[in-house]
DNA sequence: GACTGTGTTCTCCTATACTAAACAAGTGTT
DNA sequence: AACACTTGTTTAGTATAGGAGAACACAGTC
């Protein structure tokens, strides 16, 4: 019962890796990835070439990239999501009514995975990007709707790790600032992801499983105050609650 | 110099079969998967541990499925890509000044692949989806620009599929239709993908290389006649330029 | 024309990814 | 409840095939 971290077949490793290395430094060389990675330049050349017979990596004029084959699984696993489905107009209503950064995510083991926005420029994380659950306001939000001992399992697995001075690191705070969001269906985020932005974010809570959040962040000078605690958060709870009756 | 197909990694294969496979029934079991690929249970649950501690897939209740890695990856790399940078906004001014669905392509080996789409509803292809270069009035915008050479490559390699019974199957059709597109930098497809649809597009062509083609498209009884030929056709090459000047 | 830098190919050997069968854990049926 | 009949997981054991490493080809540079 105990975890088994052994990873079985390590050629599917290796593959892997060699894809996020790709996606990491936007295409790469043979030798480059070789060095990289701890792996002779022979392994891999063969794992490039069986990933280009795939379809999933090209071979523009020397350098190895990725194919946009990812684009088409990523974007249809999102499609599929019924969340996503029932929040995508709500969404956007939301990002013209704060005229602020207005974000769907969902979790997802231990992160908070960003499904969608709309209204972005320089937000910090990027649509399919993730947080640790307990950096983010949407994150806290589905947090505090998970039972007390999912709580604690995720604690001791993954620790309170800071993204900023701000961050929850202490145990107990989380818990007291669960138990309020629980209460007033709203979680903020004052620079704790990242310094410059503050946010509201509130659960969609379906059949007692919170199965995504959805938040509104703007940068520190501009949303924050009534602004964020009044009109914001009260845009922002309602547009889940709009979502959750769409998931019944 | 001829075709190696030896595909040498092959847990790398069955892996990324896994992964397709899942994609496909969006989600499912070992066994069903060990059915439907020719693998023993074993291997497929060593390949779906592999995947699951590196984060690509994740364990519902019971049924495997695909997580939101993918949407990362796929993000990133079309983000990333001048073409789908320079041609956003002007995809957005297009499917609003049409009324109709505007599309980005662009070429990746013999398939023109769907960055971007704005307006769509029953698109037969989703963003990430791609069609064979000769069966989209996008793919054989493409075409058109690439050396005769290049042409013969393809139609050699690939051979001309039909989609519907309007697709050019004959290589002189072809030929001459890429020489028409090439002198009015407009080409049209009438249901040579989907019977039900028509469209026109124009190819984005940098430095004599045709790096993508912009399209609008629309259900065959709206989107046709003058509307389709003029209207349409104009605005679609006009955005095709100024994308092209973007590049610059 | 020697000299780095690529990517590709080759051969040998061992790590390793499969198969098969037994095991465990659920589900639902009588 | 005990029953078969699912499913997923685990475990040996063997054949395989993936990786190391050097040699090769090829390009560009001085």
């Amino acid at each position: 019962m105990g975890d088994t971290d052994t990873i079985t077949v390590q050629a599917t490793e290796t593959s892997m890796q060699i894809v996020e290395e790709l996606y990491d430094r936007d295409g790469a060389g043979v030798t480059e990835l070789a060095d990289a990675m701890d792996v002779s330049k022979s392994a891999v050349h063969n794992h490039l070439s069986t990933l280009r017979t795939l379809g999933y990596v090209k071979n523009t004029n020397g350098t190895y990239e990725l194919t946009h084959r990812f684009l088409r699984i990523g974007f249809g696993t999102r499609e599929r999501n019924p969340v996503y489905q029932a929040a995508q107009s709500e969404i956007r209503k939301l990002a013209r009514n704060t005229n602020a950064v207005a974000n769907l995510v969902v979790p997802e083991n231990a992160d908070a995975v960003y499904l969608h926005r709309i209204g972005a420029r320089d937000h910090p994380i990027s649509i399919g990007g993730s947080v640790k659950l307990h950096a983010a306001a949407a994150g806290k939000a589905i947090l505090a709707f998970r039972s007390a001992d999912a709580v604690d399992e995720y604690v001791g697995r993954h620790g309170l790790d800071p993204k900023t001075d701000r961050t929850v690191t202490d145990r107990a705070t989380l818990r007291s600032e669960l138990r309020s969001i629980r209460d007033r269906n709203i979680a903020f985020d004052r620079g704790e992801l990242d310094p410059d932005w503050q946010c509201a974010a509130s659960p969609v809570v379906v059949d007692g499983d919170p199965v995504g959040a959805v938040s509104v962040s703007g940068p520190s000078d501009e949303m924050q105050g009534k602004r964020l605690e009044e009109d914001t958060a009260g845009l922002v709870s309602s547009a889940a609650k709009t979502i959750e009756l769409e998931l019944l």
